[in-house]
DNA sequence: GCCGAAGTTAGTCATACGATCAAGATGTTT
DNA sequence: AAACATCTTGATCGTATGACTAACTTCGGC
């Protein structure tokens, strides 16, 4: 029975909730559940975190740092188009990488949709934010309208959760890497059609 | 209290699981719920079904049948650009005009996916299974490669989802309308370049 | 007016939940 | 080594909610 620091064991917590929720789902994921996928006692949970509720918040703020953390690792600082196509990238291949929390994210939004919970749905917010931060600094030489980042975060925002739902259905990795591409070349060939019309407009 | 056979009572119960998937989840789906979004008795259920794993059956084949008659009235029984356009549209035009089907729809997917569900998934395969086909016919004429039916059937998919995750999670029905046409405008590019280099291969 | 189908009431029984406590173990400070 | 804060545990409480059932009442055709 080694020591920890509650630090460390609120850490431990919340990468067991996020495993616990991938595989129940979120009112699925029970304290106990959770306590258990720590290797911690159930007591030890209430004695890092005062309720359920405590942790959930910690989890959501843990998934959107994550989020952002993989939107700003996978930023280009090139152009628009290969800006966006990287993110896009990066977003499924995260995916893939990490499945647990795929599928943890999924469950979320879906449980957030259902309890019109809007501390679910603002983890989804903030992701989509930094994409557009992102699209906008890299047209920044060359400034585009801002429908258009918007236009352009929505498709990225539907090609990764497509992929996704299809990755964590079906569960083949050889597939997904291959999917990966399909949906990269999805997504170039319409940019390059909806950049092209205007190179220099205004 | 109206007395109401048995058959069209069950035919009450399946639609009402729908909605109650929809609005907790497969989980939260309990036969209080239904019986209650019936306007039944919770021993009217058990009178009509042997058990919810008997209920549950008939909503996941009605959830199959449902997606069939989609893509088929949505088949323009034109080209394979048309037909593949018009099956994409169709399916999420319908997801907009029933979005408590839609809901259920994502919910019965990820339950299934934390299950390990083989009958949740077969609900979907069955839709891809017709997607394929209606594909399939559409090129008869000019066949193409069956991996290329993959392709578009996987990227339908994909965009579908993709739209479908977006349009649940903010519920905004005129953002989904113009989001209908950009993926759309998404999928009819791709797909030309797509089709484009081979016209008459083989 | 009777008889079976349709519908209702009021429960049983079992399980699982979040939360809390008293008590003990461990490590650190003095 | 005493004193103290930190960490760990098993047991337990109250609740709520689940699927399902037995016994009863009403209705409609004959």
């Amino acid at each position: 029975m080694a020591r920890i620091p509650a630090a460390q064991r609120r850490n431990d917590f919340i990468h067991a909730a996020v495993e616990v929720i991938a595989a129940h789902g979120i009112d699925g994921a029970t304290t106990r559940k959770i306590a258990e996928q720590a290797n911690a006692n159930l007591a030890m949970l209430h004695y890092c975190y005062d309720s359920k509720e405590a942790l959930f918040s910690d989890v959501f703020a843990y998934a959107a740092t994550t989020y952002s953390d993989v939107i700003r690792k996978s930023d280009a600082h090139s152009t628009l188009a290969e800006t966006a196509r990287e993110i896009l990238r990066g977003v499924m291949q995260y995916y893939v990488d990490s499945p647990s929390f795929a599928a943890a994210s999924f469950e979320l939004i879906s449980w957030a949709r259902r309890q019109h919970e809007d501390r679910g749905i603002a983890v989804f917010d903030e992701a989509v934010a930094s994409v557009r931060r992102a699209l906008t600094d890299a047209s920044a030489s060359n400034p585009v309208q801002p429908e258009t980042i918007d236009e352009i975060a929505y498709v990225i925002g539907t090609l990764s959760d497509g992929f996704g739902v299809n990755w964590l259905t079906y569960g083949d990795r050889a597939a997904a890497e291959a999917q990966i591409d399909v949906t990269t070349t999805v997504f170039d060939t319409w940019l390059a059609t909806r950049l092209a019309p205007l190179p220099a407009a205004s």
